[in-house]
DNA sequence: CTATCTGCAAATAATTTGCATGTAC
DNA sequence: GTACATGCAAATTATTTGCAGATAG
């Protein structure tokens, strides 16, 4: 096994990566494509899949829905709407320690995901108004 | 819309769920399946998604894989072996808190779903053995 | 040069869906 | 009896892969 290699493609899917917010494989090849239609899905794919394996990018696995990729490396949680589906990055200040204070049962624990759910500022606020409206 | 009806579908596709920890829908579907080669995978996946969407069962996304279900509605969090792929439960006794204590911007949680990732007792173990030989 | 990458298109694999029939209540 | 459920098979959707040609180092 050699380096890996720069090329455009990689930079390119990298740029989508940061540009895109929390975007699934097929977002991230949708953007890139459109600039630069030769690149293909299998191009994307593998790129991805070498970035999160490298830990140079973050996958990550939401309810419901297909892996996303993630390219803030902190340790941090994620907050994904009810109503809109946004996904917020949510740091939290004893991330590490909530991880190796639950290990247990002899788990060596490695590393940790969390994912909370709800409504997102935005959408709180849109019902809240609709509400008002109704009444 | 009714009241949802029993089925020996439905009790089929969940003693299997609590019997197979942790399944996607297709172990589901091939457990069912296997006793009972008449079930539909469509039922299977019907079935599960009603569970899902009632609260009945837990849909559960883990890292890289396919959604999974568990039956274990009270809160916990899964440690996931990064070697042999088993799925752990992990109570956490201040669960809500942890939770509740990272709303921010606004953001209003309505739960949390908590991934640990690593080694797990069996595979640390037979990791230590395989070293101790080689030495 | 040559090991790695890429484009393309076809292959997998999971999940969903339309529709006619079956069945719980 | 009728509304909800099921079986089947075809359709979608995400992702992977084989292979020949392109290219980074």
């Amino acid at each position: 096994m050699g380096a890996a290699r720069n090329t455009r493609q990689k930079q390119m899917v990298y740029d989508a990566l940061v540009r895109l917010d929390h975007p699934t494989a097929t977002q991230v090849y949708a953007c890139v494509h459109e600039e630069h239609p030769t690149v293909s899905r299998g191009t994307v794919f593998r790129v991805l899949s070498g970035f999160a394996e490298s830990g140079q990018v973050r996958r990550v696995n939401l309810f419901g829905s297909d892996a996303r990729y993630d390219h803030t490396l902190a340790p941090h949680a994620h907050g994904r709407c009810r109503v809109c589906g946004w996904v917020q990055d949510v740091f939290l200040p004893d991330f590490a320690a909530i991880a190796a204070g639950a290990a247990s049962d002899g788990f060596c624990i490695e590393g940790c995901e969390v994912e909370f759910y709800g409504v997102c500022a935005a959408c709180s606020e849109k019902q809240m108004r609709e509400s008002a409206n109704e009444a």
